[in-house]
RNA sequence: AGGGCUAUAGCCAAGCGGUAAGGCAACGGGUUUUGAUCCCGUGAUGCGCAGGUUCGAAUCCUGCUAGCCCUGCCA
């Protein structure tokens, strides 16, 4: 598990590669979040990839925040992002801000205007837009291009003095206005933002643009290899621009890979906040959501995360993976941690007519059937127990293998019983059953005498433990998916929310869960794996998510 | 006068001139006191399309086509 190997991709060729050529001769790779929000499993590729490809080369990691929009950022975020990246199983070797380095930055940008390369801009934010001309036609150079460095060196300054309101001056890069690469057309490396910063306070009113900025952090650490998402690729002149004009000592190269996108969900910041505005969903912890805070939430451990991104790989394509994949690393990962023990969710109670009335008896029953050091435990069992509503049927299809009338099934760790009568009420609704049990099939009795086709779960009436289940299904319905709009329609992913997608039960669990803490883990026999809430229980009453349902191949034939 | 990137099975993805890995899903079959797990088996005569180079091409060349990204004083 340590030290799985990653599977081939092309950045780790590139790094082998310029360890093998002298390159370099170190790798140093960093994770950047920006403050400003919640960790989704998107991070988590990133986190991943980061961490994984220094470590494969027995190379170092450092958290780093981009810290320089403080109107965006805060203190929050850095500390859940921080609890985000632990949980995952990662240790950073440095933990640094971006905004640490801004007497730094200033400088390099003064060395810029020294050397002609940056200029003070007096257009307007609307006037700047228009000259920078469009998609298709170049742009024009700006009256203030032509300014002398001492002119911009004093402007700069007074910028930095806090002389000119928000939006009064800027300094750009002087470098073609009529590149076709938009990021190239003089592009802003300094703002004005009269603002308090969560780390700097009021010290600065002007603050560095992500371009200009993200170079200038990597280099300073020395990292090696800069590790971004493809929607950077066309940065990545402007990015070496920089490093080399700034006269940096150490030259990080930028590397993009493709974003992580998933099935049936939405990633981008502002449809979770939208879900979470509208109170679509319980908060960014919400089990429904791919963030990081919702998935630990919902049950999933790093493990499965850190399996699924593996398996998912590294490549810079650009599409969508089978959320069910990541439903299979869950499922591969509690296999053999997880405690098997029985609930009823839809509960439809049961009477056994031939067992002696006021009595009841302990059964043992193994915890993990594939993991016997785990131990047993005893349930309980007496006259009236609870099955489930949809183990029973009047009148089933073929290749029912449950109860119906005059039919014989196990019960789990139990006996076989028999359904000799079944009680309606005036709506018809079968709301009890009478059945009769045979005491030589006693679970673990060795008894060969007869055969039976199902096994089902259940709990005793009198000795079993009131809970809610919570049952989680696809946020977003499987047509659409993150599509934004369905043009004719005028439709957006809001349409698309699965109605059904948390359904909240009442009902049982062993007695001897009485104990359980939030988050453990469990299967429920034949439902799937559940965690127990954090949110939601308290002392008096358990609640349980679940986290995936168990496959099944059984489908109605009729 | 646009620029950048990507195309290998339903989905993700390896492959780097020598004859198409792996995972998910799906579908068969076996085991099973979970319709689970586990085990076994099934999928591209084919790598977006069309040409070309080569003894040999998913890999190299040319030309198309499709998808994604770029006109924040966001990152």
């Amino acid at each position: 598990m340590e030290n799985k190997e990653t599977s081939s991709n092309f950045i780790k060729t590139i790094m082998e590669e310029d360890l093998r050529s002298g390159k370099r001769d170190e790798i140093v790779t960093r994770f950047p979040p920006e403050p400003n929000g919640y960790l989704h499993i998107g991070h988590a590729k990133s986190i991943f990839i980061n961490f994984e490809m220094a470590d494969e080369f027995n190379g170092r990691t450092n958290l780093r925040f981009d810290d320089t929009n403080p109107l965006k950022e805060d203190q929050e975020f850095v500390d859940s992002i921080k609890e985000d990246v632990k949980w995952l199983g990662y240790d950073w070797e440095e933990l640094h801000f971006a905004s640490n380095y801004f007497e730094e930055m200033y400088q390099r940008a003064v060395l810029l205007i020294n050397k002609g390369l940056a200029y003070v801009e007096d257009l307007s934010i609307e006037e700047i837009r228009e000259y920078r001309g469009t998609l298709t036609e170049p742009g024009k150079e700006s009256p203030s291009r032509s300014r002398s460095a001492e002119e911009n060196l004093a402007l700069f300054e007074r910028m930095k003095n806090g002389e000119f309101g928000n939006g009064e001056k800027v300094l750009r890069a002087k470098i073609d206005m009529s590149s076709g690469n938009m990021n190239m057309r003089d592009p802003v490396l300094y703002r004005i933002s009269h603002t308090a910063h969560h780390n700097t306070g009021d010290t600065w009113c002007i603050y560095p643009m992500y371009a200009f900025a993200h170079p200038l952090e990597d280099a300073i650490e020395g990292v090696t290899h800069s590790l971004c998402t493809t929607e950077f690729e066309e940065q990545r002149p402007l990015y070496n621009w920089v490093v080399e004009n700034t006269e940096m000592e150490t030259q990080p190269q930028q590397i993009e890979f493709g974003r992580l996108n998933l099935t049936n969900t939405v990633m981008s910041k502002r449809k979770l906040k939208q879900l979470i505005d509208e109170n679509v969903v319980d908060g960014w912890d919400d089990p429904r959501l791919p963030t990081i805070s919702g998935l630990r939430r919902g049950g999933y451990t790093p493990e499965a995360i850190r399996n699924f991104i593996s398996e998912t790989g590294v490549s810079k394509g650009s599409g969508a993976v089978d959320r069910r994949m990541l439903d299979h690393f869950i499922r591969e990962d509690l296999k053999l941690k997880a405690p098997r023990t029985m609930s009823v969710i839809r509960p439809l109670k049961v009477v056994i007519t031939n067992y002696p009335e006021g009595e009841s008896e302990l059964l043992d029953a193994e915890v993990n059937p594939e993991v016997p050091e785990m131990g047993t435990r005893q349930i309980p069992f007496s006259r009236e127990i609870y099955i489930e509503q949809e183990d029973f049927m009047e009148d089933p299809p073929k290749k029912y293998h449950r109860l119906y009338p005059g039919n014989e099934v196990r019960l789990k760790h139990a006996y076989f019983i028999k359904c000799e009568d079944f009680v309606k009420d005036e709506d018809g609704n079968v709301v009890e059953l009478h059945c009769t049990y045979d005491p030589e099939t006693k679970s673990g009795s060795g008894f060969e005498g007869r055969k039976v086709k199902g096994t089902i779960h259940w709990v005793d009436a009198g000795d079993s433990k009131p809970a809610q289940f919570r049952l989680y299904d696809s946020l977003i319905l499987d047509a659409e998916e993150d599509e934004e709009i369905d043009e004719a329609e005028e439709k957006t992913f809001m349409d698309y929310v699965n109605p059904a997608s948390l359904e909240i039960l009442d009902g049982f669990v062993e007695s001897n869960m009485a104990g359980v803490k939030p988050q453990d883990k469990f299967q429920f026999f034949r439902h799937g794996y559940f965690n127990v809430d954090p949110k939601h229980t308290t002392g008096e009453s358990l609640v349980f998510n679940r986290i995936v349902p168990l496959k099944s191949s059984f489908k109605f034939k009729k």
